[in-house]
DNA sequence: CGCCTTTGACCTGCGC
DNA sequence: GCGCAGGTCAAAGGCG
């Protein structure tokens, strides 16, 4: 019945939309006759989740999405984590002309099997749509699965993710004399996940672990680490793939107990091209978009400038979030451990039942004096966070760089060169988080829709006055954003214009 | 005996 | 069409 119900008001909502968003393309296709040598992209960037439309719709939509989001409350920051499930299997041309059917509800985009997004009826609508050769390829990328690679030190055979696995084949890949292990997933004899582990043949202390699709079976707690951060990274790249066309470098990493992952984009915006992690080369195939989270490498503000600037020939701005963490990685690159795992999924709201781990560390961020309760789950987490809490809280400098971070992003988004019509738009007294923005909307679906989750979700009302410290002391240390412009004001083709 | 790994064969996609 | 490379299959064998 519920099933029955969700469907029915799924397909209520997709007409409902429909119809909005046949009213806005009228409005949009007279507008876009004007601008259609300056802007080749139309996207709404909110949330991804809703295509072009007047703003009072957007509004409706947010509040059924927040609705949804409350009705499942449980399922915590969902709606972060999953809203590339229905991006990826649209492009941005198609959420210029029509909504996408399943950017409905949360409930809608939780009926959905991860599997969902590759059925052949989307494909041949996808294949009927499309209208020019270069949208075919980018059509037959975005077809293949995102893949997240996930290199990391690792003396172990294959490194300790938490999942069952059953190899199933081993080959010699080209450009790499280590052979490459493949392995599914043995949990559900259904489960469509794979893995492939290789050594990178330039240090071979570096396993190269490479993971496809999603798991359609529950995990155990150890599991959900590594999956929280592969679907949270393929959800950031499918986010990315499915609105963006060009030249975005988005770099996120982790909470505290994650230092040192880093979630790479930073291509020029070929679904199908792999995303390369600063100057490292990981020869794999690129017809998946996959993204590398690099475990051997120290998460740094600095690190990741060099790596937005690392792209120039793509001539284009680059957006970045970097929820960057003063601490070595080495803790992390022993194995994935259940410790962190709950926190992590915490973080991505995969797990909230364990919501109550962190909250008393929001808490205590509102009120750093009082110490915090102790959780009723024991893990490694719990000293690693208040380490971080307290550093976070003892360093005077903290609100001041981040005050410095947000001003300037916004500063650079309210000056932003011809092209560039980019906003950012953080409203405290309701959490609200709505990005928009010429740069990569993807990447700001994947990072700052993630973050405006967890605002919506976590952001207590007393918190208000000082929204950016109380957010982030939930899991994160130092926060800093930034909006790097590395091309020139007259590259405004593929950006994305609201 | 069941599960797992190994490994050669086979399939598929892609570039030339 | 051909060759190459990536990916998968499945029989054979090992191990507890």
């Amino acid at each position: 019945m519920a099933k029955d119900y969700q469907s029915l008001q799924s397909h209520f909502l997709d007409i409902l939309q429909q119809e909005e968003a046949q009213k806005s393309k009228d409005k949009i296709s007279t507008h876009h006759d004007q601008e259609n040598e300056e802007v080749d992209e139309l996207v709404s960037l909110s949330l991804g989740r809703t295509s072009a439309q007047p703003k009072k719709d957007e509004k409706k939509i947010c509040n059924n999405l927040s609705d949804g989001h409350e009705k499942n409350d449980k399922e915590g920051l969902a709606l972060g984590l999953d809203c590339s499930r229905f991006e990826f299997s649209s492009n941005s041309r198609e959420s210029e002309n029509r909504p996408s059917p399943a950017n409905t509800t949360c409930e809608q985009l939780k009926e959905q099997e991860p599997t969902e997004i590759w059925s052949p009826s989307k494909i041949n609508i996808k294949s009927k749509r499309s209208d020019d050769q270069d949208e075919e390829v980018f059509q037959k990328a975005q077809l293949k699965k995102a893949r997240v690679s996930v290199r990391a030190r690792c003396d172990t055979p294959t490194m300790n993710d938490g999942c069952q696995w059953r190899k199933y084949g081993q080959k010699i890949a080209k450009g790499n004399p280590c052979p490459r292990a493949y392995y599914r997933c043995t949990i559900s004899p259904t489960c469509p996940v794979r893995k492939q582990v290789q050594r990178w043949h330039e240090d071979m202390s570096i396993l190269i672990t490479t993971y496809e699709g999603t798991h359609n079976h529950p995990l155990p707690i150890s599991a959900t680490a590594m999956a929280s951060t592969t679907s949270a990274a393929a959800s950031m790249l499918q986010c990315r793939s499915s609105t963006s066309q060009l030249g975005t470098s988005v770099s996120v990493s982790t909470p505290p107990n994650l230092h040192g992952l880093n979630f790479i984009f930073s291509e020029n915006a070929r679904p199908h091209d792999q995303l390369n992690f600063s100057s490292s080369s990981i020869s794999n195939t690129n017809a998946h978009p996959t993204i590398v989270l690099d475990l051997t490498a120290p998460a740094t503000f600095s690190h990741f400038n060099r790596l937005s600037s690392s792209a120039p020939r793509y001539n284009s701005s680059s957006t970045s979030l970097n929820f960057s963490s003063p601490f070595s990685t080495n803790s992390l690159q022993t194995s994935w451990s259940s410790g962190y795992s709950n926190n992590y999924a915490n973080y991505l709201g995969k797990q909230p039942a364990q919501e109550h781990i962190y909250k008393p560390y929001m808490q205590m961020m509102n009120n750093p004096r009082t110490p915090p309760p102790i959780p009723q789950v024991q893990s490694l987490t719990e000293s690693t966070i208040a380490a971080t809490t307290k550093i976070i809280t003892s360093n005077p400098n903290f609100q001041s760089a981040l005050a410095a971070a947000i001003s300037s992003y916004i500063g650079q988004q309210n000056v932003g060169g011809p092209g560039e019509s980019s906003s950012l738009d953080m409203k405290c007294g309701k959490p609200n988080f709505s990005i928009k923005s010429a740069a990569d909307s993807s990447a700001q679906n994947g990072t700052l829709g993630f973050a405006s989750s967890l605002l919506d979700k976590y952001l207590p009302s007393s918190t208000h006055q000082q929204p950016a410290v109380s957010i982030f002391p939930l899991n994160s240390p130092p926060f800093s954003a930034s909006k790097t412009a590395l091309g020139s004001p007259v590259e405004v083709k593929d950006h994305v214009k609201i």
